[in-house]
DNA sequence: GAGGGATGTTGACACTGCTTACTTCTCGAT
DNA sequence: ATCGAGAAGTAAGCAGTGTCAACATCCCTC
């Protein structure tokens, strides 16, 4: 009987994994200032300091969160990019925007101005991987071909943070998706 | 003699608006999050506790320190319509993007998710107001139009904030201020 | 000049991120 | 099989925070 009387093991098994599933949970709940390292020790159900064994700081998980977000942006990037699709940069335009509001909060994180504060090489590194892609469509081919593509590029993040904003107001009976669509196709 | 043996009287005079001073500059130095009440207060020369007669709460001042920002921009925005310069749409995203520029703590904090979380209705007026002159813009015209306005905004939007994060890196020797302009001209 | 309301102070509470010293468990070398 | 190194988790506590209630002080009006 010495591991029982709880059912919950003395050592967690996977508790990084566990920490970064119940931070994104709470992420999206309470939003970032809501994100305290010690709710979500209790939330996972070990003892205020269990996080520090895998992380360094409460910016470090946030860090780690956020790269997480960019590996799931990059992934969605690059399989828009293999479907080989008619208009690859309307494509890409498209996703970048769903992906901003199907994980609003994660998004938000991982442009959050307090990371990048204390610019932590592993956020910028993960952040340069995802637009590697975009980079590599967007600075192909002529100089006038860049401030085209940089232009696009504004455009898409410019829609994602408004929309995320709550900015851009819907008319009655519009179809947001349909707005999206219009406006990156607006050239 | 009563008041003296400290220079310091009693009674500040305009401590609320020297709160808001000494908050942007704060802002400005150590990002919203370095923002602390006691800090503040202390920079200010006034107990701890002083601030609450002016503000019900931290997010309180952080949402006057915002909709101080949202009113000069506004006066920014009318400034720029006033001139009537030749094309008003591109003159507006210039100065659109410049504010940001010149205002970077600034303008985050006008559109920072905290402050949208718990939704003050003040911030929520003072950025209506603000953009009140662009929906006039945008709005005015035919459905096509509406959503090329909003294809505009969304651009200049997305320009600030990618070249607030320096997510947009300058090639060697390029001018910012061209660089702006050639994206905005852009169509 | 004596209230009275506005302004600022003091002290304390609950909470946070973070650290240190300690216990408990796992696992590979012997 | 065992036993010790080190990983994993615990408990206690530090400094700092936002916030509040009670008290002190000033200015302004009647």
């Amino acid at each position: 009987m010495s591991t029982s009387l709880s059912n919950a093991p003395y050592h967690h098994g996977n508790l990084r994994h566990a920490l970064l599933d119940a931070a994104l949970l709470m992420l999206q709940r309470d939003g970032e200032a809501g994100l305290g390292l010690r709710d979500l020790a209790r939330a996972v159900g070990v003892s205020p300091a269990a996080p520090y064994r895998h992380f360094d700081s409460r910016a470090a998980l946030l860090e780690a969160l956020a790269v997480t977000g960019f590996q799931r942006f990059t992934a969605a990037m690059n399989a828009v990019a293999a479907s080989q699709p008619p208009d690859l940069l309307a494509a890409m335009g498209q996703a970048y925007v769903r992906f901003a509001l199907d994980n609003a909060a994660l998004f938000r994180l991982m442009f959050s101005p307090q990371l990048k504060r204390d610019n932590r090489p592993g956020l910028r590194m993960a952040a340069d991987a995802a637009f590697a892609t975009l980079r590599q469509v967007r600075d192909g081919d002529s100089a006038s071909g860049r401030i085209a593509a940089l232009a696009a590029w504004a455009k898409v993040h410019g829609l994602a943070v408004l929309l995320l904003d709550g900015q851009i107001a819907l008319q009655p009976g519009e179809d947001i998706e349909a707005l999206i669509g219009a406006i990156i196709g607006q050239h």
